[in-house]
DNA sequence: GTCTATACGCTGATAGAC
DNA sequence: GTCTATCAGCGTATAGAC
């Protein structure tokens, strides 16, 4: 980052391995608990050599947050409004179940800043995720209008649905402390795909 | 603590002063985030006085983590075998949405420390949670079992009620966030009865 | 019981040689 | 670009006066 120069191959290298390390520390300490020192370790790099490409600390979290944040709302941004319903809403509980299985880390990531108030995600909470979030929540209202699902409250439908999926990335320990030798990911999508599909089936 | 007298009233009140305020600031910080002057202030202490009454900051979070958990368990230690299924439940239910209003701190506190690994509560875990989950999926199944309620994942189904009523604690930054002007309090306890109504009830 | 003062390790960040 | 050495500040905990 000194110059402004095209970055090198092994700047790309270096500041890629930064970004993976930084995930697996602060998902699992949280920003306050990790430490420059874990992050550096982690990316086999010396701690003055990480503080070469990144400016600080805070400067590595925001921009994996900021580089996380477009996938993590993905899912999200699928949800179709030309498609049928019921199929779009358990295609998106199925892939948000699928990214607490395959990207545990981000989400914890996102769950410690959230559970503390947020102080560094805030902003991008009140803009672009409150954006897609009135904007599919108009989509939710159609399709209940419509009556081709069961009317419901939409912003808690979505709460809903964060929930569920994301409490097996977020609680992993204590799910599985609890379910034994039984995977977590084996049973949860046949739970969800009928919790969902008794709560939104219409006429009733 | 320095005798093991009877403590004396000015300690009762002391410590119960530093375990309300370690409560609001672990709750808020996470542990690590947490530091032992911003208890002590909380407590209208003085560090060292504090550590008077509690030899480290470890010890006074043990302490309240375990103060906290019978009465974190309590709502499903009342979930009655002999009641009413659908009642039980929903009770249940409407009981754990009531302690994420009222003890947000306490979920979040939890929340905090599960999200992070467990590290200082994987053994509570496994024993006290672990023995009453078993204890209480018996009664499900049997219920199940009856054709009282609905077939499905009696672990997966008390891992949903957890996820949906703590959700509205952990999470409270990014659902006040996305609900403006709305209480979520409002209408969350018609959703969730509704939704566990409709997911519950046999014979379809 | 409570305070001031302080020891001491850890952490984020910088200086400067190579 | 990467390293060794180092600093300043914070945070936990203790010593000792009152």
């Amino acid at each position: 980052m000194a110059q402004d120069r095209a970055p090198t191959r092994i700047q790309k290298k270096n500041r890629a391995a930064i970004l993976e390390a930084a995930l697996e520390v602060f998902s699992q300490h949280g920003f306050r608990g990790a430490t420059v020192d874990q992050i550096a370790t982690a990316a086999g790099l010396s701690k003055p050599n990480l503080l070469y490409y990144f400016p600080s600390k805070e400067a590595i979290f925001k921009e994996l947050l900021s580089g996380l944040l477009d996938t993590w709302l993905a899912p999200l941004h699928a949800l179709d409004p030309q498609g049928d319903p019921m199929e779009e809403i358990l295609g998106y509980v199925g892939r948000k179940l699928q990214m607490s299985r395959d990207y545990p880390r981000e989400s914890r990531l996102f769950a410690n800043e959230i559970v503390q108030g947020a102080p560094r995600m805030i902003d991008s909470l009140s803009t672009d995720l409150k954006n897609l979030v009135d904007e599919k929540v108009q989509v939710l209202e159609g399709w209940m209008a419509e009556g081709r699902i069961a009317q419901t409250h939409p912003r808690h439908l979505l709460f809903s649905i964060w929930s569920l999926t994301q409490h097996y990335a977020d609680f992993d320990v204590q799910v599985r402390t609890l379910m034994g030798d039984e995977d977590p990911f084996t049973a949860a999508p046949a739970f969800l795909d009928t919790l969902y599909r008794r709560m939104l089936t219409p006429e009733r």
